[in-house]
DNA sequence: TGTACATCAGTGAACGCGCGTTCACTGATGTAC
DNA sequence: TGTACATCAGTGAACGCGCGTTCACTGATGTAC
């Protein structure tokens, strides 16, 4: 039955939020147009009066639910935080456990380069995003060597996530999380 | 029709040899028994006489074949590499777009957290030993400085490389790349 | 403000498709004599 | 070494299932008067 246009709209935001965590959560391929509607309480068919496609829906999480995200402030509690702050923050067993609600590239990472362009496009587009907002956090003498210390510690803080969430030993998961935050934070 | 003995015994190790590939290019669950099979030059049905199930040929890949590939030779072309052409092997154009043959980790590091338990405690296996080996190339006062030495610099390396294969811009990719390996040298 | 009707958000059955897995069958291999 | 037959690796049709997507329909909303 038909819906005011505030409900409509109210509806496509909650597909939205429901997608990003539950895309974060099983992947791109491993979480299906009906779940996702059921999620948002809602039924499959009315999904295509909201996108074109499920490679639609997934372009624009990337683009839009992943980049307006306050993740600083998720990771933290503070919405100005320090770069060592953030570290700490990234590399938790609270942060490796909430895959559905962190960071996209960690939770994401290997299936981008398999998804359509638009969606890596938006991935590209975000990445860039993040790695702004982390130069001006990071030490470093000019602004091109602070991108270059962006780069070198998210690349390691992402596949040290990844690696603690893939590793069947808990111990040894704890082990890389604060390896790698020690080794992080001695060069913020 | 039958086959004798050794041709069965090598039809078995070229569909793991081919799923080896293809989980790597594809993701677990981005490649089907039946496509396995063909490109292993066999039909689909046969494929339950070599392996109990899908998941069980998934757990043997990634404890044994991931195991016993010369990767520290694909990387470097050497049998005994120093660790800096280790970290400049791992972070090439060449290892990026040849998933396929390349590290793992880096290949299905997202997926194997979603994975049954039996291939994460085979990844976690193998991960401990690529861990083991890094760590006598890798320089540190104690052994347990360079356990820390050899995790810090492992999770760059493969959030790099994931990161370089997600992007959708060459330039961009490459500057990872390179900017991960200065990074990494630095320490090496 | 009240009525008549066009609009359209959401529903749920149905589609074709590829998946993992099963199974009756084929025919060359391996074995017993 | 040669024959007879049991074994079993591999084939391909078939299964039930979940997927993305379509579409006729429903009925409340939005609009024209």
């Amino acid at each position: 039955m038909r819906v005011t246009r505030g409900r409509a709209e109210a509806h496509r935001e909650k597909i939205l939020e429901v997608a990003g965590t539950l895309f974060r959560q099983h992947g791109y391929d491993g979480i299906g147009v009906a779940k996702i509607m059921k999620r948002a309480g809602l039924t499959h068919g009315g999904f295509y009066g909201h996108f074109a496609s499920k490679d639609d829906l997934a372009a624009e999480i990337t683009a839009e639910v992943f980049g307006r995200e306050a993740w600083l402030e998720w990771l933290t509690g503070k919405t100005h935080p320090s770069i060592a702050e953030v570290v700490r923050g990234y590399l938790t067993p609270r942060h490796r456990d909430d895959p559905g609600h962190g960071c996209f590239a960690a939770a994401l990472g290997t299936e981008v380069a398999r998804q359509p362009r638009s969606v890596r496009r938006a991935f590209t587009g975000e990445l860039h995003r993040r790695l702004e907002i982390l130069k001006d956090l990071v030490p470093g003498r000019s602004a091109a060597a602070r991108r270059r210390q962006a780069i070198a510690m998210l690349a390691g803080l992402v596949g040290a996530l990844i690696l603690s969430r893939a590793v069947d030993d808990p111990q040894f998961s704890e082990e890389i999380l604060e390896t790698v935050a020690a080794a992080a934070l001695e060069r913020a």
